[in-house]
DNA sequence: CGGGCAATTGAAATACATCAAGGCGTGTGG
DNA sequence: CCACACGCCTTGATGTATTTCAATTGCCCG
């Protein structure tokens, strides 16, 4: 049994609790929000060929047909290039105005802000099915550096053949309010985050907002979790220096509440964490 | 010549610059690109009633007719119900999920993000013509305290009415897209701000950015304006103390850069004051 | 006239940055 | 296969930006 195969078994709890999964039953799935809510990591990145029959951004956007008819789901006439590109390169110069919007497909990439002498801040993580701007779907938008942060492919699509799709369809553009409106939430919070938070908040509350993050990916929530992300992008990501990251990453540590080893993290005590991130 | 004449006859450079003048030009002026960028400030606040004829969101939004019949404008099915709040008063309560949308006429506002221990983080200052929340306008939008500064009138309108409005005309969406982004983009370079640049960089940026926000209501560019925001308004809008906000104000008046006095801020020394604050 | 909010100022505390050195893993070229 | 360079992480010492605490003043408003 190959993974992909693996994959489309599964059929957990967390899942079906999404908002994917009940536009799904409402017989009403939307590009976008369904890109945006979940898709299939690990297979991604196995074989994005095959994998994409499963993420929701496929049956809309790469062309890709439906298998339920019944649903209400026809086909779409838009399909993207796919690229292929290694960690560390860029996605996005922010000096570009392309006319293309790109899509993660397997891979993190992130999206950052950059002052002339270095100093620069991370807006947002991008895990698979993630839109690489939500607000370059209709306009150009200039300034912000996409960058693989591990190997990363993604689907190109032209902008003029999304805004085409987009006009057409009244349920697709509600949609799309609803995807921005949450990528507003985010940044608002992140300057919430920046501003009134100090460090070791910061830094708990990024920790707990990936883990929800990958676990609305991998359709399973596991303690364990692929954490790619160098010191320096936690830094970046944080408004702090990288020295002053290590030092809280290991004070988590030596308190017990994760583990960061090889290239994963696991969260040994969430409720710790949720206290220590004053979560919610 | 009443104040509002004086206005009409004003056509400086800056506003024919401005994005509003050039959609003035093509004939196709919007809704909600007029009411952002630009509006008779000053004159509202002596009398909203007659002023608000001179207010881009009005023609659009209020029920007003159209002086420049040729101009591709026409009245618009729209209209709000007026409020004035005192100062310090809530427009809107973080926990309110209301089917109306406020914007601005007189008076300062602003908007934040509040956490339970009583932190707050300020996400924009709305002066007239400013929707109160962008994002709200298609969807409710939870989250947000706005609170008036000075005292403020505004005009509530029904969601549902935008909304049928908005999607009747493509030519508005754009328009609302563009906005979007521009609110996108600002919350981005808040986030860079708190959490890349120091306490003096911060409040130097904040005194430009709101100078040239009244700039472009006011229709000229004075060094003086209007200024009604306490020392803890600035410090929740840059993520600092009010003590240390003053500290700050106060070395750059002494070094010379800017006075405050009375509820006013003039610009003394405008090219430093950009040293300071990095910009561009 | 009193009371409360706003602003200022100085002293002390603390959170975070900077500097510097060493270790560890990883890729690379000899 | 080894030596080496390089990026990454860790840790301690020191510096600095910002907060906290506290006292004082002025001011507006009732």
């Amino acid at each position: 049994m190959n993974p992909v195969q693996d994959a489309e078994k599964q059929d957990s709890p967390s899942y079906l609790a999404g908002q994917v999964a009940a536009e799904v039953m409402a017989g009403s799935m939307t590009a976008f929000g369904a890109a945006e809510a979940t898709t299939s990591t690990a297979m991604c990145a196995v074989s994005c060929d095959t994998a994409c029959t499963l993420c929701p951004a496929y049956n809309l956007l790469c062309g890709g047909m439906s298998k339920e008819a019944d649903g209400g789901l026809s086909p779409l006439p838009i399909s993207g290039t796919l690229h292929t590109i290694p960690a560390r390169r860029l996605i996005l110069h922010p000096k570009e105005w392309s006319e293309f919007v790109p899509i993660v497909c397997s891979g993190w990439a992130m999206s950052s802000i950059a002052l002339p002498d270095g100093r620069r801040q991370v807006i947002s993580f991008l895990l698979p099915g993630d839109i690489v701007s939500v607000g370059s779907l209709l306009a150009p938008l200039s300034g912000h550096t996409v960058e693989a942060i591990t190997e990363v492919t993604y689907r190109k699509f032209k902008r003029q053949e999304i805004k085409e799709l987009l006009f057409g369809r009244v349920d697709l553009l509600e949609r799309l309010f609803t995807l921005w409106n949450e990528a507003k939430a985010r940044a608002d919070q992140l300057a919430l985050d920046l501003g009134r938070r100090r460090a070791d908040e910061r830094i708990a509350r990024l920790i707990l907002r990936l883990s929800e993050k990958v676990a609305k990916r991998s359709l399973v929530r596991t303690q364990t979790f692929d954490f790619p992300l160098r010191q320096r992008h936690i830094a970046d990501a944080t408004g702090l220096t990288p020295v002053h990251v290590s030092k809280i990453l290991g004070e988590l540590q030596r308190a017990g509440m994760i583990e960061i080893s090889g290239r994963s993290l696991t969260i040994l005590n969430a409720s710790e964490l949720h206290r220590v991130a004053d979560w919610r």
